[in-house]
DNA sequence: CCAAGAATGTAATGATATAACGTTTATTGT
DNA sequence: ACAATAAACGTTATATCATTACATTCTTGG
């Protein structure tokens, strides 16, 4: 395949190439600046974090790539488009991510909003607690 | 009133008054730095970030502040001990947040994650948007 | 008073993010 | 193909947000 299968925004330069498979790598959110210290982007020549930033920036607006605010974190996210808000579950334990959808509950939280006479263009949820793997490890203990 | 009227915790100290009221004073969340920077605190002696971040830290604790994520920002809360999860919303022209609470919103967001396995212990929202000020101002021009 | 714990002062440093400016590379119209 | 334009990139410096380490002072219960 000459690009990828999904995905129709611009081709991703050769720096977002590389940012992005980072994150497709990474089993957790990485930093800016974890991005930049691993192997793979130093040999890619990315050597400053404004380098990191920018592929970030153009991956985030094509919705690949999320920001997790209370981490200052970055995750790869491979649900496609989304039509509805997004939110986070973020393990405390193992600093694992899961991304839940909100369509329902979405309408519910602007709903709040409008009640304010606030006219909401992002709505971002983020939940912190454990996963199912450390729940059960901390079971057993 | 010797103390406070509601609030149980234990007494402010003179640093956790002075940000606390410098919180209550401004009319949007403030940064660390942005108290730091405030003369009323420099009048209290407190001139290091630490000391700013150590007070913050013990209103957070008791409920009198809370934190904006996305902001790296604190504001002041009046509405008591929360039974709930709260939302924020956050005007993109002014900087201004109102913050809202997700009674039964949030049954539906940790039920989200529950489907997943995942214990959650703390929900956060945040939604930004424009006020109603704005809007206004918005649609005049 | 005295011991223990909490809060504070002070300095240095770590961690996250952007500004400014010039160069290179890709796209578009002719 | 060529020039004009726009997008991406490189490099350096700097801005912004937050914590570590350690000494000192304040508060409180015995
Ligand atoms: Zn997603
Ligand atoms: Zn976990
Ligand atoms: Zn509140
Ligand atoms: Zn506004």
């Amino acid at each position: 395949m000459a690009d990828h299968a999904h995905h129709d925004g611009p081709p991703l330069t050769r720096n977002q190439q590389a940012v992005l498979a980072a994150l497709k790598g990474a089993d957790k959110p990485l930093t800016a600046y974890d991005v930049l210290g691993l192997p793979a982007i130093r040999k890619a020549g990315m050597k400053a974090p404004l380098t990191i930033y920018r592929a970030l920036d153009k991956l985030i607006d094509q919705g690949l790539v999320h920001r997790i605010e209370s981490l200052n974190a970055f995750v790869h996210c491979g649900h496609g488009p989304h039509d509805h808000a997004t939110g986070f579950l973020i393990c405390t334990d193992c600093g694992r991510t899961l991304e839940v959808h909100l369509e329902s509950c979405e309408t519910h939280l602007a709903g709040r909003a409008r009640e304010q006479g606030f006219a909401v263009d992002n709505v971002r949820v983020e939940m912190t607690g454990r996963c199912p793997e450390c729940a059960a490890r901390a079971a057993a203990s």
